[in-house]
DNA sequence: ATCCTGCGATATGTCTTACAATTAAGAATT
DNA sequence: AATTCTTAATTGTAAGACATATCGCAGGAT
């Protein structure tokens, strides 16, 4: 690992590149212990704090994670697809809230990614996973759910289909996609109509799956696309509202 | 903005805590600068170093920018899809070397996301698409051209691909999924065989764009992917041999 | 013999104080 | 009027100290 430090300029950033390099490179395994913040310290011949700023860094993509105590110290994260999703989530609804991103567009990107998996989904979907489903589209049917309650069931639905595709890297990107556009789905308001409609086309849609019958699942999906881009039509005019306020 | 702490642990992860979701909210607008480092230290009671491990955190998620001088401090960034790809193809580099995903999960996640841009770049390709495309496959079939940079050839054309479908959120996502394969693409040596057997199925796959024969398009496409697994069988064999070592 | 307790060592978390470097704005000078 | 100098504000870095958490070990009580 190389310690010389360019002079120009904010050494805790050329300290956490240097260290997020070693890392992705393997060059630090995964679980091993970084040297102690003295240590580290020493090497790049700077000052404690200024190795605990480039620390926080790493710690705040979850590359390494901090312990306390006498065997502590900083150790390298197995990133899980968990706290990727995480991540993903934050950076995808940061994207979405701050380049004001049409609904339209972001809708679109989250059905042509979904319509991906359902080819995976339709071979590999096990019993578990249209127990989610069907249970996610009863609990849709229930009487007194909220629209937020209604759209968080409908994040889980979707969540079980892409989870179906059994491809993590496929879920990891969805997670995203899917979560980061429920803020916007929650300004919708469902009316008692649209959510039968919605309870249909899910409905359609997982049996689909169970059959395997992947033509249907498409359309039906490209339906279920297509009404929500429908429904979320008025969101676009209360933003549109708003800017001219 | 809560100013309050919980004074159980890691004051700075909870500060950065509170200034992101600020930041996410909306309260504080992009461009907008933040208080100064001995502002912030006062308000949240706390020492001015702990302040700064907060804003490192931040500066690490794109968050924020710092400049300094007398009129300098943080600001709220906006987020762009270029900063936002890059911090996604280094969580996705992660993602994949450090979980030991197979390169057949990576590349049936890529392949499948990238068929769910085909409806849309048949639609919506230009000529500035096209012509990309065509000149990467130009420049695939030149002499002399190194592994590393036939693979970089091969990422500037699919790229071009998911730019034509014009949606930048799935642009965002193909960003990720392509580039982290990158390195494991790299470790597949390209004989002169597949590499014109692959500029025969870029060919086609440019072509039935142009021609908006999307259903050619993904024939196509998945003739592609199927011959891309087949190459890399033999990675997935380094990497047995590797850990049987 | 086993369990508990206390001590020490080590590491991170935080505070304090200080200085260096950078930048903008205004004052002073030519 | 233009240029230069000073000054103030702010981030970047350093050094030292103390607080806190945690492990390991020795020693005593049960």
């Amino acid at each position: 690992m190389k310690t010389e430090l360019d002079s120009a300029g904010d050494y805790s950033q050329q300290i956490a590149r240097t260290i997020r390099e070693a890392i992705i490179s393997g060059d630090l395994p995964v679980d091993g212990r970084l040297p102690s913040e003295g240590d580290l310290a020493a090497r790049f011949n700077v000052s404690r704090p200024t190795v605990r700023e480039a620390l926080k860094r790493l710690a705040a993509q979850n590359l390494i994670r901090t312990q306390r105590g006498a065997t502590g110290g900083a150790f390298v994260n197995r990133l899980s697809f968990t706290d990727a999703q995480e991540h993903m989530v934050t950076t995808a609804t940061l994207l979405l809230s701050m380049n004001a991103v049409d609904f339209e567009t972001a809708a679109e990107a989250r059905f042509a990614l979904e319509r991906a998996c359902l080819p995976l989904a339709c071979q590999r979907r096990t019993p578990s996973h249209l127990a989610t489903m069907r249970a996610e589209i009863a609990r849709q049917g229930t009487d007194g759910l909220t629209d937020e309650d209604f759209c968080a069931s409908d994040v889980a639905f979707h969540r079980a289909l892409v989870e179906a595709a059994g491809n993590p890297v496929l879920s990891w990107h969805m997670a995203g996609a899917v979560e980061a556009m429920q803020p916007l789905m929650n300004m919708i308001t469902f009316t008692a109509r649209s959510r039968a409609q919605i309870i249909t086309l899910h409905t359609e849609l997982s049996e689909a799956i169970a059959a395997g019958a992947l033509t249907q699942a498409q359309t039906t999906l490209d339906a279920l696309a297509a009404y929500t881009l429908e429904l979320g039509g008025e969101i676009r005019a209360r933003r549109q509202a708003k800017r001219a306020r």
